[in-house]
DNA sequence: CTTATCTCTACTGTTTTGGTAGAAATTATA
DNA sequence: TATAATTTCTACCAAAACAGTAGAGATAAG
């Protein structure tokens, strides 16, 4: 059950643009190297990042990425599902047919409730406020 | 994200098992039978939840298995926590020392309270209220 | 027209996952 | 004590998912 690399890198470049807000576009090789991740490695992520509509872009020189919505207006669901895909913790949550139990499999039913609370959790928690978090850790490292 | 069969069968071996508590030793290829799943495999489950307390055995003729503890006794953090291993949603929130930026990560922290969450969820279901909700579903269907 | 940047396709090696084979050990019971 | 039924264990294999890299093309600024 642990989170992927694209998960988690998904939410690091999330966060980092967050950090930027309203600075124009930010070049993806700055991200790169502030995250410690390989251009070539986030561009698996930028893409269903755009599809999402969480990110935007401008191409050519002085181009880079910055988010299509306000922080506030961003959380973490949301990213985890552009990233990772469905975040059902198995499959028949999603899709009844996948097993001939679905209909009568009381683990179905468990499942399927733990899946809606894990993303009640993601969904409450914003780019904004993990922004605020960030910066009142900073000041207590002063 | 997805849980794992390991995971999945192995909640289905322990309801199995719960369902049939007090009735004695139960045969792993009845479970098996029952539950769709090969012996073989199954047998990869057992060793990590004999190993987690959850579950004795007899050996030999009329051997077989059974809970260790009553039905209310066992949640499925328990059991996913012996067939699964650790249920943190990365690695870092374990043991700090898989990554360099843990203690000024932000995400970390994200992905702890995430965890705590779960782990929370999962705690608070038990095996005899699933046993509960599977013999409430029966009736319905009649 | 040159440079900087994003965009895209394709490939590769490694790890994890799911599953099987077959033999050894143990116990009830006839 | 022999036999049948069952758990226990080691080893192995194939397929899928994951993590990461290479290199060329498209776009825009200056």
């Amino acid at each position: 059950m642990k989170l992927s690399t694209r998960g988690r890198y998904g939410l690091r470049f999330m966060l980092d643009l967050a950090l930027h807000y309203n600075q124009g576009p930010i070049f993806l090789k700055d991200i790169a190297q502030r995250q410690g991740i390989s251009e070539k490695y986030l561009w698996h992520l930028i893409h269903p990042l755009k599809a999402g509509g969480l990110i935007r872009s401008n191409r050519g020189a002085h181009g880079g990425y910055f988010l299509a919505k306000a922080p506030s207006e961003i959380n973490l669901k949301e990213i985890m599902q552009s990233v990772e895909g469905s975040l059902a913790l198995v499959d028949c949550v999603d899709n009844d047919s996948v097993c001939q139990r679905a209909q009568t499999c009381i683990t179905r039913d468990i499942w399927q409730e733990a899946t809606r609370v894990m993303l009640h959790t993601l969904e409450s928690l914003t780019l904004d406020a993990m922004v605020k978090r960030q910066t009142e850790k900073e000041e207590q490292v002063k």
